[in-house]
DNA sequence: TCACTTGGTAACTTTTTGGTAACTTTTTAA
DNA sequence: TTAAAAAGTTACCAAAAAGTTACCAAGTGA
């Protein structure tokens, strides 16, 4: 069953963002605007984990979050403005589990996420696949490392995570929009033939290894990775 | 079958700080908010450690203590807040096996924890290994000592930390915020530049020494410990 | 109390990366 | 056959990340 996550915040682009980003990871999102609302959608679907805003009008996120220690052990992580520093003193003294300080980074939040589900026990996020092997190929996410005929490759994260990527479907067709959506990130606003470049590097690393795989162009649509 | 521990502690911020490493630890955790509830579940669960806060409203400490002594040996740890030095008499007197000075931290708990189970035979805590052995290389933590090259090295403790949780797992990146929690806490307030600069220092200690691993920075994303 | 150790911060330097722009080549379709 | 569109390629640069150094505050022990 999904996991499901409350985010109070009263800034509607950054919980659509937030939302947006949980979403696509397999959580089930629900979003409050205020600190009242938020109490009261808490109780309505008692959630795995709540995502809570220090700073809203009204009722403030430590308000809220006393309020839910007080009925339950729900794990909650604050977002907290930078520089706020007495936050993260606040956050233990109400009872928050962990805190992020904004601007954050997705990923940042993801990793948060993971890892106060799996301090609260319980709640196990199956985790994916994190190395694929192919011929004379392995990449391996773990180590963050690229082998290619049996040599370790100095890899970039871009270019890694774009080989992951492809070569999680094999012969699957992505757009360049696909890739930069996946791969980048959606709210990445750049020029689409950085892709093309990236594909480049990976060719130079690549070329002449193997012949049952490989980075194919599909014209006109973008790229795959092609296995034989 | 999981070590079972019993918090009676009536302030729930440090109850659930205390429950959530225990937990993170492996150990079974039930909390109870005053003495006499305390006793009730010390006497529905039978747990194999007492964790026991002296200063408690209306039963306190000391005379949970005497009533569980007087019906089993079950090892009790007291917690006491800093300058009640009679305590540790009174501790002894009425058969607590060690206390704890609050503020304490969490990694002093478990040690306490860890040897009065030791010394009280029976259960025994299934431990990870504590020493590492690599080329010209040894992580003792037993004997919180680093030797390197047959030569023993005198590191700090937050670097022989850093080190071990490296090291613990070869090849795997860790990113600067997941070494922070890990390594210092999740609830540790700072700038995550600092792992760059213990890693500097363990660079320094450590370089040259040996081919066949390193601390390797994977750019982008964190450190590893890269063994060939 | 004072000297020493440790952990952490801040500031400055160096390295690496990701992305853009410009130019070239290939493919498609009229 | 040729022009337009798409993709390949190259070089370069600003920003991000990491390396490095110096210094400071808190804790420790003599």
């Amino acid at each position: 069953m999904a996991v499901s996550v409350l985010i109070v915040e009263d800034d509607r682009n950054i919980a659509e963002l937030l939302q947006m980003y949980l979403e696509k990871e397999g959580y089930a999102v629900t979003w409050a605007a205020d600190g009242g609302q938020g109490l009261a959608k808490y109780r309505a679907i008692k959630p795995d984990l709540v995502l809570l805003d220090v700073m809203m009008p009204v009722m403030d996120g430590w308000s809220v979050c006393r309020a839910i220690r007080a009925e339950a052990q729900t794990p909650i992580i604050m977002l907290t403005a930078k520089g706020e520093t007495d936050d993260k003193v606040n956050g233990l003294k109400n009872g928050a589990d962990d805190y992020i300080t904004k601007p954050f980074e997705m990923k940042e939040v993801l990793a948060r996420i993971e890892a106060v589900l799996r301090r609260s026990s319980g709640v196990t996020t199956e985790k994916k696949a994190r190395r694929l092997v192919f011929d004379k190929l392995i990449i391996d996410m773990d180590a963050f490392e690229l082998t290619v005929d049996g040599k370790k490759v100095d890899t970039p994260p871009k270019e890694m995570e774009l080989l992951f990527y492809l070569a999680s479907s094999p012969n699957r067709v992505y757009t360049r929009n696909q890739l930069l959506d996946e791969v980048w990130g959606f709210d990445y606003f750049g020029d689409s033939r950085t892709v093309d470049v990236h594909v480049k590097r990976l060719r130079e690393k690549l070329e002449g290894v193997s012949e049952s795989w490989n980075l194919k162009t599909v014209w006109g649509v973008g790229y795959k990775f092609e296995v034989l």
